[in-house]
Parts: structure tokens; C-alpha cells; sequence
DNA sequence: GATTAAGCGAGACGGTACGTCAAGTCTTGTT
DNA sequence: AACAAGACTTGACGTACCGTCTCGCTTAATC
């Protein structure tokens, strides 16, 4: 779980309800997936979870931060993390995985609120890049450089710029929606960084 | 000028006002660099245009449809259709051109701003679609059919996902701004892309 | 039919058209069925009418007025003067026939949101002084003055305040409708005017 | 003071402040003295008042029920209830103190616009029915119950209609205007009523 | 017969106020 | 202290009509 709220107090008083902060989320998720990301509101989720609006503004300052939270819970539970031994194989399962975490689904729908909301709040934008962009790509980032240790790819490759490729497309479909995230789509995208990849191979 | 502002009845009735319509669009532009696409009222806009609000909905049904009106003007005036007699160099001048009229400017801020838009406005994504992803990707097309039709590359390339590993990356980069659309950025791409094009160099 | 509208030009130009002004009174008569005074809109009666907007204001240069206009051709149609030979004969069957207009119909509502239009609308209260209240009061003063005449009361009889009385009345359960305007009431008040005329009956 | 807000949460939630009740009232009583009821917007008691819109709306639901809760105090403060011992002294310092408070007076400027108010709006009129006419007359109607307890009138007395005379001849002064509410109305009318009263005076 | 002037239906114009909504903050009494 | 409840100020929303103003087009009376 990745956590968000701010710091609660550190001993006096009475403490923060987990009761509350389970029911906030419940709901949250409950609205999101009835309504989408730009119909939520505070107001709501504060009605549906039995909660003061303050109790729920204790801990997230924004619906952005909110969402969030409820959102890295479902994300990072569908990105497992695959090592198939070979570049293609594990680039492949990382863009088909992300695919089906995203495509027709309440986090795929959340994830595209997430991204707009992320361009309108730069508070948001921090926490964005801090707690999803940078953690996820590491993890992506590690299936590129399996593949220099294993002398399958050249150590001067820019990995940056191979992750922006492949994710830059899928995530260009996913927003753009002018064409669909099919399969046929992952496999060209990987073999045609494959092919990008290897640029003194026949050297 | 792309014109969105919904259809106005034939030769009846007083005819909208020019003068009108030129002072609402000033006025949208001007807030747009003061403030920026989320702080951007339709309330303000009006006063500035000396204009009634209903003026401004009668041919802009949201702050979305006026934006995007004030913004294709701007985008379109800025990129030039570059015909280099290379695949690489057109490649290279539609992205280094795309990243110019984006980086660092109004126009750029209001893409993406427009984009946001884009996923809370089924409308506006309608608009979008039809007004400036299905154009500016016809024009980003022809680059590479005229590629294949020079026997540059094969005629069996896949257009759609050569254009969205091109700017898929790049506007990755805009949108989760984790890197910047520096120049090398453009060369490193657009040589990954020419590469991952030629599956078949050797036959 | 009283006329209110403002004097039309004297010769040159095209006429005023009387089916305009047929179908603006026929349409607001309808509204003020359909809808009552308050919610009618010169807006819609243009609509109804199938008239411009200015048509009407060339006319009328308020609702007020022109609701005044289709009110007062229903409620002088309504009102026969009659003459039974005895004061209190004519006070009431003045009394009843002002009921029987007023009482549970479109002309009394309407009466009711022109009254309360002209606490509003000082230009309005002048045509209503002028065209409603001085005529018909002048109606109702010829039935005491010939009383007078024929001797049934002393020519020291202030006409205004037994007038104010009989109908003060019965406007105030118009407007405050604590109480209905039955038949016994028009009786009770009319015996009560007719013995309060009558201060030095013996002497 | 009549209280017209709709009903508060018994203890729960936080309370309505009674600063902001005061300054809503005020700033109602200020815009009716410099502009009076029509031209009064609750745009503008908020902005006077310093207060948000929904705040006024919380309370009252309409432009009509604020002013009158604003009108009933001033009212009801300027009606002394007089005990002559007569019931021509008493229904002449009823009928008097009726006309000082209202004529020429803010708070006579704004009864004619509630009643007027109170024909465009049917929930206006059942509180002004509730909350003024009936305790009003309740109040009138005890000075003829005095007068029959004296043996000064008959027990048959149609109260209702004595006093629907009474008031409705200066209501029909006020709202009409054709003639002024003076001192000698006051009597004569009066007089009348007394007069009228008495129909076996002479048994 | 041409010109002129006003009226015509239609509908856009600049305004004003409406009543609503949600934001984020604050104030109760209670736990 | 945190809690649920709900009032607070703020500010923009999109709507509805107001009364005025163009349009292009009749429709007479005047020249």
C-alpha cells in the first residue's frame, strides 16, 4: 500500500480511526467504479463513507491524492513482475500486463483520470511521478538492463528512451484512443524495439 | 480556422457578429498565457470580450470546444510540412518541429491542458478525434508513404504503429514530464524508429 | 377593447398588421390560461405568435400592458350594468357580477397578477389608474348617485369611501383569500353598506 | 420575532450563526429602504451581508419569505393593541395605527410588495396567510368579541365581514391608490362600520 | 414604376440574476 | 486530539429572459 496521507500526530490525542480510513477508501473505489474519476467528489465519499469531509482532508488534500491511493492498491497488484529469460519475452509480458490491467477496466478508466488530474494539479504531479512514474519504471528499467548483463544488448543502450517507446505507445492509445491496445499491437511494438535496439548487431 | 462553434441557421435572423466572435477568441488566448487552461473561466472570458455569457455558449457548448478552437489556430500555424527527400530527415523535422511549437509554450501548456480535457469530456474527445488527432496523423502519414513509396521502406510497414512509437514517446515525455524533449531525444528516436522500420535490410 | 398600444405612423411605411396583433393577444390569452400571468413570457408569446419579439414591444411596451390589454377585453365583456330601481338591487348585482367574473376563473387570476404587476411597475399603475379603476369606479358611482337622485339616501353620502367599502371587501378576499367570496357574503356586505348610509334616516 | 427558516438540525453538525442571520436581515432592511422589494436580489443582501448565497438560501427559500421575516418585526413593532373601552375608539386607534405604520413608510412600501409577492408565489402565501394575516386578524377579531362581551353589538356580528370592510377599504386604498389613506377615511369609515353594525338599533 | 419608409419574422446581442454545486474550512457536541 | 455532522465563504456554473439590434423581406404610400 502506498501511503499518502500526511503524517498523523505522533502520540497525544485520539488516534486516527482505521475504521474511517478503510470505509474512505471503500468508497472512493465503490465511486470510481460506478461514476469514473471526474464525478467523484470529496462530498460524496465523505456521505457514502459516514465521514466528516475533515476526517478525509486529515489525511489526502486532494481528490487527486485520494484516488490515488485507492488506485496504486489495483495497479500494483495486476503488474506482476515476469523474468522469462529472454528481452523479448519480458518486455512482452510487461506490455501485455499492463494491457490487461488497463484495457476495459475501472483502473485502466482511473489511471487516464489520474493522468489528466496530473496536469492540472502539480501538487498531484509530485506525488505522481515520486510514488507511480519513477517506482514503475525502475521496475521496468531492470527487465532492460537483465538484457546488457546478459550481452543480449549493447551497454551504451538508452534505456530512457527504449521505455518511452514502448510504454510512449501504449500510453498515446490509451489516451488518444484512436485505435485499440490489441495484442497484435504489443507484439509489433516489441519487435520493433527489438529490431531499434540492436543498431551494430551485423558489426 | 477550424471551426467547431455549432452550425448558426442559414440567412434568418441576425447574423452572429464577427466582431464578437474575434474578441471572444482574443480574450481565451490572452487568459490562456496569463493563467493557463485550468484557472480559465468562461465567466471571465465574457467580461473580457465585453460579451454576454450566453454569446459565448451559443457557439461553444464548453471551455473545452473554446480552447481547442483558440488552440488549433496556434498549432497549426506552427508546424510546417517538411518534405526532406529522407525518411530520416522528415521524421526528424515533423518531431523537432512538433517539439518546438510544444516546449515551453503556451501552446504546448495548452495541449496538454487540452488533453486532460479530453478525458473528462466524451464530447470534447469527440472534436478532438475528428479535428486534430486524424488530421495532424494524415499528415504525419504521408512522410512514410512517401518513404515507401521511394522504396525507402518496405511497403508492408505498419504506418499506425510507426507514428505512435514517434510521437507516443514524445508526448509521454510532455505529458509525465520524467525527462525532457531535448534535441538528442528527437535524434535518438527517430534513428530507433528508422531501424526498428527495415526488418528485412539484408534481403 | 381599450387600446394601449402606442400610436402607430400615421401613413408612410407598411401598416401595422392586425394578424400580428390578433395572434399576440390570442397567444397571450392562452398563457395566461395555461400558465398565469407570472410565468408568462413575451418571449414565448412571440413564440406562440409566431411574431418577432419587437413586434410586440412596438405594441406594448411591458407584459404588464399587454396582459392588461387581453384582460380588459374579457372583464368589461363580463361586467353589465344593471338597473334594478333600488340601490341595493344595483349594489348587488354589481357585487355578484364582479364575484361571478372574478371567482375561479382566468379573468380573476389574471386580475390578481395585474394587481400585483402594478405594485411593481409605476408606468403600468398609471394605465391601470387610468384605463381600469377611474372607469369602472365612474360605473359604479353613476349606481350611488342615482340614489341620490331618487332620494333613497342623502346627497351628503361620501361616494368614494361607500365604494371603497362594497368592493375594499371583496378585493381583500381576492387577494388575501382568507375567506371565499360567497353569496352570502356579497348580501351581508351590502346590507351592511346600505344601513351604514343611512346616518339621520329618522331625523 | 417570526421565524420562517426552515427547521435546523436538532444538536447535530455546526450551528447556524446567528452573526450571519443578523447581517443577512440587515443588509434586507438596508436594500428595501434605498431600492425597495422589486428591485431587492438576493445577490445583493449577500454581497451586502457578507455572506455566501446558499447561506440565505439554507434559511429562507425565497426572496419573498426573507422579506418577510424582515417586515414582520418592523410591523408588528409599530401595531400597539389599544383598549379604549369603546369599540369606535377601538377600531379607530386600530384602523389609525394602521395607517401611520404604513403610509409613507419603508415598512408600507414593502407590505405592498409582499402582497403583491405573495399572488406570484403560492408557498409565499400559505406562510404569509400563517404567519400575518391569520394572527393579524386574530388580533382585530378581539376587539369586536370586546364589544360583544360589552353588550355594545349583537352576538350575531359577522365579525369576519366587520372587519373585511374595516381593512379591506384601506387595503384597497393602498394597493389601488386612487385616493389617500387620510385621517377622515379613518373616521368615516368607521362611522360606517358602526353604523352598520347595529341593524336592530332601535329594539 | 421607382423610391422610400416602416413593419415583418427570426434570432443574435450585452446584461443581470437566478438557484445549484462543490470546494476547502470551521465549529458544534461526543468519544 | 480525532470523530460525524453540517454550516461556513467563495466562486463558477449553465440557464432564462430582458429589451435592443441587425438581417433580408414585404407592403403600402409617395414621388
Amino acid at each position: 500500500m502506498v501511503e499518502i496521507s500526511s503524517a498523523p500526530a505522533p502520540g497525544r490525542g485520539r488516534p486516527r480511526s482505521e475504521q474511517s480510513q478503510l470505509a474512505i477508501l471503500n468508497a472512493t473505489r465503490q465511486i470510481l467504479e460506478e461514476r469514473g474519476f471526474v464525478d467523484l467528489t470529496i462530498e460524496e465519499v465523505a456521505l457514502r463513507a459516514s465521514v466528516g469531509k475533515a476526517t478525509i482532508y486529515r489525511r489526502w488534500p486532494t481528490k487527486g491524492t485520494l484516488v490515488f491511493e485507492s488506485f496504486m492498491f489495483d495497479f500494483l497488484a495486476r503488474q506482476p513482475i515476469a523474468d522469462t529469460g529472454s528481452l523479448r519475452g519480458d518486455l512482452l509480458a510487461a506490455l501485455r500486463g499492463w494491457i490487461r490491467t488497463v484495457k476495459g477496466t475501472v483502473t485502466g478508466r482511473t489511471l487516464v483520470g489520474l493522468i489528466a488530474e496530473v496536469q492540472r494539479d502539480p501538487e498531484l504531479a509530485e506525488v505522481w511521478r515520486d510514488r507511480f512514474v519513477i517506482p514503475v519504471r525502475t521496475q521496468h528499467r531492470a527487465i532492460i538492463e537483465r538484457a546488457i548483463k546478459r550481452g543480449e544488448i549493447p551497454s551504451t543502450t538508452d534505456v530512457d528512451i527504449t521505455l518511452d517507446l514502448l510504454f510512449g505507445a501504449a500510453y498515446h492509445r490509451l489516451l488518444q484512443s484512436h485505435l485499440t491496445l490489441s495484442d497484435r499491437f504489443a507484439q509489433v511494438v516489441v519487435d520493433y524495439i527489438i529490431r531499434g535496439l540492436a543498431p551494430d548487431e551485423s558489426t
